[in-house]
DNA sequence: CCCGACTGATTTGTCAGACAACATTATAAA
DNA sequence: TTTATAATGTTGTCTGACAAATCAGTCGGG
């Protein structure tokens, strides 16, 4: 056991990340266990021989890396639920890159609208039909539905009852609402194309509420197919303004609830 | 005091936090490009009148996500590649919760072998031809071929020529390796399992390799529910020792490369 | 004109101390 | 015993300062 009261960290790197690895090894190794409280800051200055700043940006370091949680007033908690991160890099927005996201969609959402299919309880299928009419509802008043459209396929990622689908897919939803806002708005095809996903929507929802794994693994794959389809029919200066209509969007993609 | 000199974050929440997502929004919006210096603490302080400390902590939010480097005495700039991460509770090794990563890795390897037999380079197929090879060759030597047979199906994902399906299938099989790990030293049926395993490897690349779609993508989720089959004929008593396995590796996933 | 060393200003990293906001515990009152 | 109140502890934020590294410009020599 290394009884490191006063170990001066080495020179050369951050300080605060030679701390931040120092306690991400005691939670991993379970030296500090899940909902322990950590020492408080001043008692962790005091221990590594730094000031109080370093302490709260170690600390800060794990709370991003979701290893603890802090409450102020209280302390430092080593989260109940340690968590891992996937990390890439932002998809840019070509409409080369928007199909690749296409096809992980695809492979994720067939494969949950078949374990919907085997799985969904009746509250989820009677969440997945209020998603549907609510798309429904955003047309006629005149919106994309661009929102209502993702979260009925979030429905089925739920009827999956498999959480990684539903992590994985919110997770790249967010790079592909302003293509799918890109099809939307294509004026000239609107109408034809809304009448077609209604369409592919129904195919998936029967099929699902039928308990019809393989219709409605078929449905989802045709429907995704149908997507890129419809995706490459618009016009191409519509997809370069993605970025534009990007920025000046108050997405609020982080407002994710606690 | 605080004078307001642009917007006045909203109180409540953490400021650090609210400053974050303003800076965190304006790099995904690509209002600040890659590569671009952010301005100084101490301006971004003023700009949003707070202080130095939390503008410190907001740019360590940034830091730690992969989104902003720093270099002391020179300042703060947006990562030449701006991250985002998919965080999620490290799965319990549960029988239940090994399945439920299967069915993920099915839903991506079906679709990746199908990319795959549409896409696959000549030398691509050569290294999926060699990554087969591997595994035979730790089966006759006596080894389980774990690690083989994860770079086996990690060659596919590669031939699939799309980024994510690899970057996912990555990030999943962390955790599937013990699980496979049970299967194969299954003593007593170890013998028929590996010979079924190579059999069904083999219908893939086959697939693969003559460029049939459909058949690749049918050889990969029989494949996978093989698989999903066999590790239900482990015994109990070798599911519940993966915890024991499990806690004794040293995960140094902090380690990445630079 | 070009180039290198030097100087000074800028900027992040760290330190130190203080107060505010909130939480927890101990204490007193009913 | 239960409830209000005070005291204490802890994180969040503010302020000011210095160290260390970088960067821009100046100057002198080739």
């Amino acid at each position: 056991m290394i009884t490191n009261h006063e170990t001066p960290p080495t020179r050369g790197v951050q300080l605060s990340e030679q701390v931040a690895r120092q306690l991400t090894h005691a939670i991993h190794t379970g030296e500090m266990r899940p909902g322990e409280r950590l020492p408080t800051e001043a008692t962790l200055g005091e221990r590594y021989g730094i000031s109080r700043s370093v302490v709260r940006e170690a600390i800060s370091m794990l709370r991003n890396a979701g290893l603890v949680t802090s409450r102020r007033g209280s302390g430092s908690y080593v989260a109940e639920v340690p968590t891992v991160a996937l990390r890439l890099a932002i998809p840019d927005p070509s409409l080369q890159s928007v199909i690749r996201l296409l096809e992980l969609r695809r492979a994720l959402e067939v494969e949950a609208a078949r374990l919907a299919a085997q799985r969904r309880t009746p509250s989820q299928l009677r969440r997945l039909r209020n998603a549907m009419a609510d798309i429904d509802e955003a047309v006629e008043v005149g919106a994309d539905g661009v929102d209502q459209d993702m979260a009925f396929h979030r429905a089925i990622a739920e009827a999956s009852n498999n959480t990684h689908f539903t992590a994985v897919i919110d997770f790249y939803n967010r790079f592909l609402h302003h293509a799918i806002t890109v099809t939307r708005t294509n004026e000239s095809l609107r109408e034809t194309f809304m009448a077609q996903v209604i369409e592919e929507h129904q195919a998936i929802v029967d099929a699902i509420a039928q308990g019809d794994e393989d219709a409605a693994a078929q449905a989802a794959g045709r429907h995704l197919e149908h997507a890129e389809w419809r995706l490459r029919q618009a016009p191409v200066d519509l997809l370069e303004r993605l970025e534009d209509t990007a920025s000046s969007e108050p997405t609020n993609d982080t407002g994710d609830a606690r």
